[in-house]
DNA sequence: CATGAATGAGGCTTCATTCAT
DNA sequence: CATGAATGAAGCCTCATTCAT
């Protein structure tokens, strides 16, 4: 996200660019953290140490500012994505990768356990329709990431004949609640106190779960 | 849900409880439908058919009120979930019953592909720390609900020997995902144009993949 | 304009129309005697001494005020206007008693020289295309009203046979800068000190200047 | 207008002018199309290439750059009238005269059927006591020029013995009105649609009804 | 109890003006 | 002199809440 300015430009630019980086990365973090609505513009100018008005020199509006930033963060996580898809990795690695990559996703931004995307869900959202549409994007992304990573294993024989679009979705609700109960909720313990701990054993756990599902043992260990 | 007012009272209960009861029923499903902040204390009053003054005879604030319903929510929830918990059924029927729970919940309000549970995540939720608790302890009530079905299912050996916490967290993001990217979203197609049919094979396909996994051929099959 | 409420409703009616119409009251006084812009929701407020939330129960926007209050004074203008027409007075009479209507707009409405029309014609004005053509409107029926006046008369011999379109355009032209400077600018003598007395004769000569122009004596003094 | 600066000086005042000339020029251009309140420091400043922060070297506020413009306007008006007042011609060549300056104003600036005059006797221009007199100053100006027109032209037997005030003032209204509605309004057919032709002989109309008004036939006629 | 008219705190946005470069 | 990024006062509008009927 360091990057953004760098990728995408809105009308409004001005020359450095600096600020309007410094913006947008206040606005992320905040959005992160207290949601869409109730950051205000003010607490996003006082987070960026700039003037209420300075906001409106780089962005149009407060919707503006969301729309872009979907538009560099879908850029952005696309690309990343592709770099994992189009690795020499097997499938699993590139799936533990994926999940790694929310991991660090969540971790940079905001102290509360609170994905952009769970909130995007949130009808709150959908001010106007351009924000609707990218967050639907932002989700098809992911999934499509997953999905075409199950049909290329399952081709090369390493993922089992799965439905992939059905595969896709378990595997992104499992790894976003998995990464999502890692941090904890502000002022709460999370979702369970062992969560704070251990988490290379865990992770562990986790992908073997993702893996062999949770059902009895199989035959063969019989 | 239609019973909740039957199950419990605030502070603020007056007589028949027949309107508090149409006030909590219209504002659920509003919620569901809109989301909380674009949910008007106007709507809820119009579309329970009451006037705007007669809300505050019964809540004492919109606060309040989301604050009670997930009260009732989460008791409504609670005893459903200890019905299943507490049935005859295999671990596995018990997730598929689960499974199904989720879904009618999602299928009874609104046309959104929008889960209440989503949404609160959403820290646009936030007014006010009890609300913030009762959300965590929303989810909380069904990861511990699932932790207690793998543990018990471990110990009858239906279940692999997992790490309960992290299996649960699995299967909740799962089952979420996967209940939530059926319902098309709204003015956009669903998550993936398949998603639409063919439910019954899906939803095997999906369970499947639960207690299998996604991983390769097991030694058995070979 | 005191009727203003039995003639026209907009949406937002609420039951005894009498704040409404405060408002109606208000808003024009205000935006004759400051200016549209100048004039602020809340001076409209302060001076219909209701709060400022309360001027939007009634109306959907400064701008539909400003819509609503000129549909209003069209219709009613229009109606005196087409009772004067349509009277038995002679073309003179007709346009002698358009004066006095004019006149009695002006008088009616704030301390300063200054006319609505005038005001609309100002781009200022041009917020939405609605209000520009209903400003348009609004000189466009003075102006038929005086055009008809002088095709009848005309018709009748009471009238030299001039062009009407151009004769209207003088007349109104006339009449409206003439009962504009009656009205003492605030805070500087009129564009005549002369202009504060004697109206009766003033008003005569007026008239006769209308009639018989301002050329030299007539051949048939001579 | 363009030789404004040559005949008046702020005391803002700086080396060369022509930057100053220029942001009135197009200060001027601007107020008319657009109107002041419309009219942002940046379109001016746009409009004349230079900076933001030139304009406020040159002049001390938006306000000032008015009250110089009105000044200025005065100024130069007062000399172009003082000319046709001092010439030779007929007192009614006069009058034509003057009507075709105004014409000429109107002409010169914008596609709108603006007048700068209309406009400022909006009080949305009364942003300062100063303004508000200069004004009024303007058409004083005007109507005092009508009048010893007429003082004179009745001094010379030219003008039948009329009350001057009262002429000039409908004089100016007329001709005001009539160069007013020769411009089709911005989006609107003109206050008739026959204004667009023909405009010779309009004229010729419009200055027989202006000398000989819109009375019935002369007894002489008869 | 029921109502809805009234309210004003609070949010987004505009734009004249300042000032460091 | 020239610039334009930065600013914040001020305006419009929303909506949760109150209160008189």
């Amino acid at each position: 996200m360091q990057a953004i300015c760098n990728k995408f430009r809105g009308k409004n630019q001005k020359g450095s660019g600096s600020k309007r980086e410094l913006i947008l990365t206040s606005a992320f973090e905040l959005f992160y953290q207290k949601g869409y609505q109730k950051t205000k513009i003010q607490d996003i100018a006082r987070h960026a140490d700039i003037g209420k008005g300075t906001f409106y020199e780089y962005f149009q509006s407060k919707d503006t500012l969301l729309e872009e930033l979907l538009h560099l963060k879908i850029k952005e996580d696309q690309e990343t994505l592709d770099m994992i898809r189009s690795s020499l990795d097997t499938t699993e690695d590139k799936i533990i990768r994926f999940y790694h990559f929310e991991r660090e996703n969540m971790e940079e931004y905001g102290p509360r356990s609170n994905v952009l995307a769970q909130e995007m869900m949130s009808t709150d959202f959908s001010i106007n329709h351009e924000v609707q549409g990218l967050i639907h994007r932002f989700f098809q992304m992911k999934h499509q990431f997953l999905q075409s990573l199950l049909e290329d294993g399952i081709h090369r024989g390493e993922i089992r004949n799965t439905d992939s679009v059905v595969g896709a979705t378990a595997l992104l609700g499992a790894i976003s609640f998995y990464t999502m109960f890692q941090l904890p909720a502000q002022g709460h313990s999370g979702i369970s106190p062992d969560f704070q701990e251990n988490s290379m054993a865990r992770d562990s756990e986790f992908f073997r779960i993702l893996f062999s599902g949770i059902g009895g043992v199989s035959d063969a260990e019989k």
